[in-house]
DNA sequence: GCGGATCAC
DNA sequence: GATGGTGATCCGC
């Protein structure tokens, strides 16, 4: 465990002395071999090039971190395989374009860092102190959270339908891509969101199972509907991913079981968790008898610890993140960065590599610098991560957005709001869109445009289905350097107005056209600035063209 | 407001 | 030989 990257020993860790610039201490600390290397590359401008082994590149891959069921993989072998497959090919050059880019970003902060005077932290300080202050006197720990995730759900499916798959390592995807894999399959470094053609050099004997969401879509509706009677409120992160809180029904549990004695209010929250624990692990087993799926669960006093705590003691377990303020606390500083929802590949490589932060102890440490040197949004976040102040706020506008992280950006998607769930429920959305990868690059003016027209329909039928409209439409394109852009266009008149797309293709094919002549690998259109259909002037019509449609004509209008 | 980037599943 | 789709947010300009 690195905690090496710590100031000089000073109470809150920043090292600083008057007058004197800011240093991180031995930033090396943890660090793995690939990131030492880069690290030393960006200092040492004409240093020797040691020779580079796959492990070298691990950190360009998404799939390179550890996950549930991987512990004992062999990593070198894996990061090996892996490279040897991607290196040359045009998504691993796209990959070490951004890795460069991260680490101008590193350097830059480095350099921001390197002139931060002690005189411009006492401004800071002074914040950030109110700022605690202020949250832990807000800090709401009176409800039990719990989060529930199936373990490899997809996978699990379709070995629970073909029993033949339990004993191979399978893989649901394809050859381009894989969603999920069985624990079989992770013994061999194989796992989700990793070319298949990779996974099958990893593993040959692996099996590939082609996806099917309606099948997982209905296993979740069933795992959903023994969940909600444990929270009725619960909010479906995903298909394979739930959100309560079980508050609740732990009280009434407790209120019908025995007669509270005379406890304080600790040896009631004590009480509280041990029941609990013990109701999850029956709603667990309810699940399992009844879908012949297994989960695993977190609980805690905050949604985002719950969270993490789901995927401690994966498959099929459960772990309960102490209560005791100090022992949650302890908990919380020891995770690594990259455990807090929100921090991804590229924050925890500027959090460690700039300001030597690898531990949410770091964090906290460091909690001047990173005010000092983050965004406002993104040091606020990380804040509040450090003192378990993630839970949604009573203040703040419950309805729209109140999610434990409103302030980080996956860390919202990540924790959602415990509102707007149910499939006629638009009104959390802010956008629809609908993309796709050609399979061999597309260039031929009429296939690009065939292909526009093509996601145009498919997507305004959805849009009406859902009845939305949007008055900003998105053309996004990938080219098969694996570079994207985004093009917009803000539209008066909201679309789509049809289902066969006419209208929307209309703003597509324009933005299409700018782009012109370009050789693509995918593209997609997004519709956005949504409004409420109903409000808008003209009625929306299931399908036809719309200036060709006249009212006695139109088949069905909606809302 | 736009476009790029990041993040999660 | 070959690396996905959907939705959200944040940031710099």
């Amino acid at each position: 465990m690195s905690t090496a990257a710590h100031g000089a020993g000073e109470p809150c860790g920043d090292g600083l002395r008057e007058r004197e610039t800011v240093r991180t201490g031995g930033r090396h600390g943890g660090e793995s071999a690939a990131s030492r290397a880069t690290s030393a590359s960006t200092k040492d401008e004409d240093a020797v090039e040691a020779p580079r082994n796959g492990s070298d590149f691990a950190h360009l891959f998404v799939f390179a971190n550890e996950k549930a069921g991987m512990k004992k993989v062999d990593k070198e072998h894996v990061n090996q395989i892996v490279f040897e497959m991607s290196k040359g090919s045009e998504h691993f050059k796209e990959a070490q374009r951004r890795d460069e880019r991260t680490q101008a970003e590193v350097r830059k902060l480095r350099a921001k860092l390197a002139t931060t005077l002690e005189s411009d932290l006492a401004p800071v300080r002074h914040r950030v102190d109110a700022k605690v202050t202020k949250l832990l006197r807000e800090r709401d720990l009176s409800r039990i959270y719990c989060v529930v995730d199936m373990d490899c759900f997809f996978a699990a499916v379709e070995m629970r339908d073909d029993p033949s798959l339990a004993g191979k390592p399978m893989a649901v995807g394809g050859l381009s891509m894989i969603s999920t894999t069985n624990y079989l399959a992770r013994e061999y470094g194989v796992r989700s969101a990793m070319p298949g053609f990779i996974a099958r050099k990893l593993c040959p004997e692996l099996v590939f199972v082609k996806s099917n969401f309606d099948k997982y879509r209905q296993a979740s509706q069933e795992v959903r509907d023994i969940l909600k009677k444990y929270d009725p409120k619960l909010h479906a992160g995903s298909l394979d991913e739930a959100y309560m809180d079980i508050t609740d029904f732990v009280d009434v549990k407790i209120a019908t079981e025995q007669a509270g004695a005379n406890l304080d209010a600790d040896a009631q929250t004590a009480r509280r968790f041990h029941v609990a624990e013990r109701v999850v692990q029956a709603m667990r087993d309810e699940v399992s008898a009844h879908t012949r799926l297994t989960c695993s669960a977190g609980i805690a006093r905050t949604r985002m610890l719950a969270k993490i705590a789901s995927d401690r003691n994966k498959p099929n377990g459960q772990c309960v993140v102490p209560w005791q303020p100090e022992k949650m606390l302890r908990f919380t500083r020891e995770l690594a960065i990259r455990k807090v929802p929100g921090i991804g590949k590229v924050a925890e490589k500027k959090l460690k590599d700039a300001l030597g932060v690898a531990t949410v102890r770091d964090l906290w440490d460091k909690r001047y610098l990173c005010a000092h040197l983050l965004s406002a949004v993104q040091a606020d976040y990380l804040l509040r991560v450090t003192l378990c102040c993630t839970n949604p706020s009573v203040s703040s506008s419950q309805a729209s957005s109140s999610s434990a992280a409103s302030s980080s950006a996956a860390a919202v998607s990540a924790l959602p709001s415990a509102f707007g769930q149910g499939e006629d429920n638009q009104r959390g959305r802010k956008s629809i869109g609908m993309e796709r990868t050609f399979s061999q690059g597309a260039s031929s003016v009429q296939e690009l445009f065939d292909t526009c027209l093509d996601i145009c329909a498919r997507l305004s039928r959805r849009c009406v289905e859902k009845q939305l409209i949007g008055h900003c439409v998105t053309l996004k394109i990938k080219k098969s350097s694996f570079e994207v852009f985004t093009r917009q266009t803000i539209v008066t008149n909201a679309v789509p107005r049809c289902a066969d797309g006419t209208d929307l293709f209309e703003h597509a094919r324009e933005l299409l056209a700018r782009e012109m002549p370009c050789r693509l690998r995918l593209m997609g259109i997004k519709v956005s600035k949504l409004i409420d259909p109903s409000h808008a002037p003209v009625k929306i019509v299931s399908s036809g063209v719309l200036h060709a449609v006249k009212p006695w004509m139109m088949r069905r209008t909606l809302k």
